[in-house]
DNA sequence: CGTGGCATGTAAACGGTTACATGATTTA
DNA sequence: TAAATCATGTAACCGTTTACATGCCACG
């Protein structure tokens, strides 16, 4: 394991919370750190069986009733090492790709509308995401009340609101832009 | 072809542009959709076959002073159907991956020091962002005047600009909400 | 008893980066 | 002439998603 992220989160998600199998984790992902992240189960169960022939996590017996046949783990001690020392390491920037942009960048090709249809569609998208975030942040608040997690958790949620918020006013002038530009020049074709 | 967006990209680029080289297009997209999107040789050079191939750009005898052995395309009738096409269909949000806020919200498991390290770097990478995006503002209109782009190019980069803003007011506040964690909690080890 | 969700897993395909090889041209 | 940069390309590798296979368990 070099620099695997979908080691890490493992490692991470078990040390917030123990006993937990292959199939938690996914969807503790996906509620969680879902709007910043993902991993597919393709990448999830090849991972447990490494980390764990590295003696990072430990399969256990489930505590709980074994409802079901299925395999939960635990966090070791050196994958709680091994955790911190990836977290003290300094982030790195993925490689940004993002669709909306580069269609809005390219959007003289087409006619102004197609470019108008991209962003009425983000600020869709992104009225449902404030309201989603929104609603996890009341939430939270009921759910772990004194989760000393939630500092943390707190902060990655109010930065997407933050940005949600930026892009919902960068749209509102978009639009009003993109009516301009289509008066001066109205189904302006692109030239052959 | 199916949904490959390198391909999408090349047309795009050759459709602002016609003549230029593969090499040209990597540069140009570099200085110009580089900061939502990015495309490798490895990607690019294959992709000039395969378009060729398929007739969507054809490959000319450099206009300009051959100065050195290099293959430029233009774009085909066809080409430009193709990335109109596109163009119109709704555009796809990737997978978001952001190992920053990965790491922010698994802060609990280091010690407070660690995430203020990692919002201060933050900081310093969008001040920096700031300020090239403010430079790219100024200097686009006095090097394309009259370019029919612009007000596209304008809109990317005023997303750039709003988003970027957004994430350092958000930073200032994150910083202060961590030294009061640090406060309540000093130093505080992650349970064994 | 059958259906739908729980749960684990694997193989193939894909998109992408990295490293490497090669050689031409420009500049110092 | 040496070094830097221009320019094209390929092979290997990596991370990831997707599709598929399998079977258990709970519920109506």
């Amino acid at each position: 394991m070099r620099d695997n992220r979908t080691d890490y989160v493992i490692l991470g998600m078990l040390a917030i919370e123990p006993n937990r199998s292959g199939y938690d984790i996914r969807k503790a992902l996906e509620f969680s750190v879902g709007h910043f992240w993902s991993e597919s189960y393709g990448q999830i169960y090849p991972a447990l069986k490494r980390l764990t022939t590295e003696g990072l996590i430990d399969p256990i017996k489930s505590t709980s009733a074994p409802k079901q046949r299925r395999q939960e783990y635990a966090l070791t001690d050196a994958g709680r090492a091994r955790l911190q020392e990836w977290l003290a390491q300094p982030f790195q920037n993925d490689p940004p790709r993002n669709e909306f942009l580069l269609k809005l960048f390219f959007g003289r090709e087409a006619s102004p509308s197609v470019s108008v249809r991209h962003v009425r569609e983000l600020q869709e998208k992104n009225r449902r995401m404030l309201a989603t975030l929104k609603g996890i942040e009341r939430m939270a608040h009921e759910v772990h009340p004194e989760n000393p997690n939630m500092p943390y958790w707190m902060l990655t949620l109010s930065l997407g609101i933050a940005l949600t918020r930026a892009a919902l006013d960068w749209g509102e002038s978009a639009l009003a832009q993109l009516a301009s530009v289509d008066a001066a020049a109205p189904e302006c074709p692109p030239p052959a």
